[in-house]
RNA sequence: GCCCGGGUGGUGUAGAGGCCUAUCAUUGAGCCCUGUCGAGGCUCGGACUCGGGUUCAAAUCCCGACCUGGGCGCCA
């Protein structure tokens, strides 16, 4: 009888309250002990670990005997009676009174559930699966399913709506980073490197505020560990706002979701602190950040991005999250609005663009848009791209199209800096990179 | 793409020309043990990434391939 459980029960429902209850509990078996007379069979499931307990001459000898030959990691469905016990780890033990191997777990195992023995982070990937079993690693992706959440608790309730745009998309990009082609009928395509061309025709929509929560694919070689062939990208656009505004917006986000990861009891789990930064956040722009790394001895050339040991450097300098903002134009997309010289004194070549930056990692990119169709035109031919490509997108811009501000943010760069994990694999379930395909 | 490391039982490691029929832990098989919670004790199994080369002798040195860790570039 391989069947579903009814009125299964996780580990964490049941207390020495339950005392005398029947119970029906269902998961992996975790440990084993013999101690001869007694034996301790640990089952583990989503909840946490339960602790089922048999006497030798107090239970049938059949059952006694099954429960010793089960191998590790095996799937077993028990059913039994609570006891309140002070010496169990719960308070609590179950005295079975019949188990049902539902799936037998072959030995020996790839990897170690129970922590004794780490392994690297290539073979825990390999075996993704089992290492999910392991307590730091589901607590991990717990927490990345909460900050998802959290996200899109946040946006909705600021009347964001949520959208999804294509993945498959013709040659026309942003320009910068490398993608993937792909065959698409009788036509080349290519995997979408960002939302931005498509939320931004979205702002001619009447839609105001979209968020995306979506797959990005970059084709770049490298191999590092903040870098993925395919991350996960949260994208908002937001009309009639500059760049300041959704500045404002993207602080109170993250300062939101890190107390929603607050909250969360597995966080203990991973040995981990968590402070919620105050907002604002602090904003330099990129004349002081090229200043203050010429002070601590890091020459960079105006008009140059920051080098990555640049960008360690100030992260040392500054040691919490911040804003470098007021990028020069020519580092920046060619959507990126320059400054208004008539109106706040500012330089043309200086662009409403900014960066959110965590000590260790850049997490965030954004900016007011231009959303003139004659200047956005020109934008990009001076970026050497051919505005043909772009017509599609060109075309939203001719018939009203407001005046708009977004950003984006990096899921993996996020949970990582905010779980202090410091490579960018272990938040991907099946994580893209250069060598890996598989899982 | 460049630079620097590393590939030893299932997992994590020690070993740096002969002392290696290769260390330790954990796992696996088995035995002892009636309160474990990284249980304990004993017995047994299980590995030098691959291909060339140097040498009387290679896990160890050299070359190549493959895999892999880190830094940088590029990129977000």
């Amino acid at each position: 009888m391989k069947s579903p459980i009814r009125n299964r029960k996780y580990a964490t429902e049941i207390t020495a309250d339950n005392e005398g209850e029947h119970v029906r509990i269902a998961g992996w078996v975790h440990e084993k002990r013999h101690l001869g007379g007694v034996f301790f069979l640990v089952v583990r499931d989503l909840g946490g670990f339960a602790q089922v307990t048999l006497h030798k001459g107090e239970v049938e000898k059949e059952l006694f005997e099954r429960v010793k030959k089960v191998p590790r990691e095996s799937v077993v469905a028990i059913e039994g009676k609570v006891k309140s016990e002070k010496k169990a780890p719960n308070g609590y033990e179950i005295i079975p009174e019949r188990m049902e191997v539902q799936s037998e777990a072959s030995q020996v195992l790839p990897l170690d559930t129970t922590g004794k023995v780490g392994a690297e982070l290539d073979t825990r990937l390999d075996a993704r699966f089992m290492d999910l079993r392991t307590e730091r690693t589901k607590h991990i992706f717990i927490i990345r399913s909460r900050v998802l959440k959290a996200i899109r608790d946040f946006l909705d309730e600021r009347g964001f709506i949520e959208t999804n745009t294509p993945k498959i998309v013709s040659a026309a990009t942003e320009g910068g980073t490398a993608l993937f082609p792909i065959s698409y009928f009788e036509r080349e395509a290519f995997l979408n490197q960002s939302p931005q061309l498509y939320k931004q025709m979205l702002m001619a929509s009447g839609f105001d505020k979209v968020y995306e929560i979506a797959p990005i694919f970059r084709a770049e070689e490298h191999d590092t560990t903040k870098h993925l062939n395919e991350a996960t990208s949260v994208d908002i656009e937001v009309a009639f706002v500059s760049d300041k505004e959704v500045m404002a917006l993207l602080e109170e986000l993250i300062a939101f979701v890190y107390t929603k990861v607050m909250d969360y009891p597995g966080l203990a789990k991973l040995n981990l602190k968590l402070d919620v930064p105050k907002t604002p956040f602090r904003r330099i722009n990129y004349d002081e950040a090229i200043k203050l790394l010429s002070e601590a001895g890091e020459e960079i050339e105006w008009g140059e991005d920051l080098s990555t040991s640049a960008e360690h450097t100030l992260g040392d300098i500054i040691s919490e999250l911040y804003f470098i903002t007021d990028w020069p134009c020519a580092i920046k997309p060619f959507y990126a609005q320059p400054g208004d010289v008539e109106a706040e004194g500012k330089r043309k070549d200086i662009c409403n663009a900014f960066d959110l930056m965590h000590p260790k990692v850049e997490l965030a990119s954004g900016s007011q848009r231009v959303h003139s169709y004659e200047l956005l035109k020109r934008n990009i031919e001076s970026k050497g791209l051919s505005a043909d490509g772009f017509e599609f997108y060109l075309d939203s811009f001719r018939y009203g199209m407001p005046p708009h501000a977004g950003w984006g943010l990096g899921v993996e760069r996020l949970l990582m800096s905010m779980l202090g994990i410091d490579n960018i694999r272990e938040v991907v379930l099946f994580p893209r990179d250069r060598r890996r395909l598989a899982p």
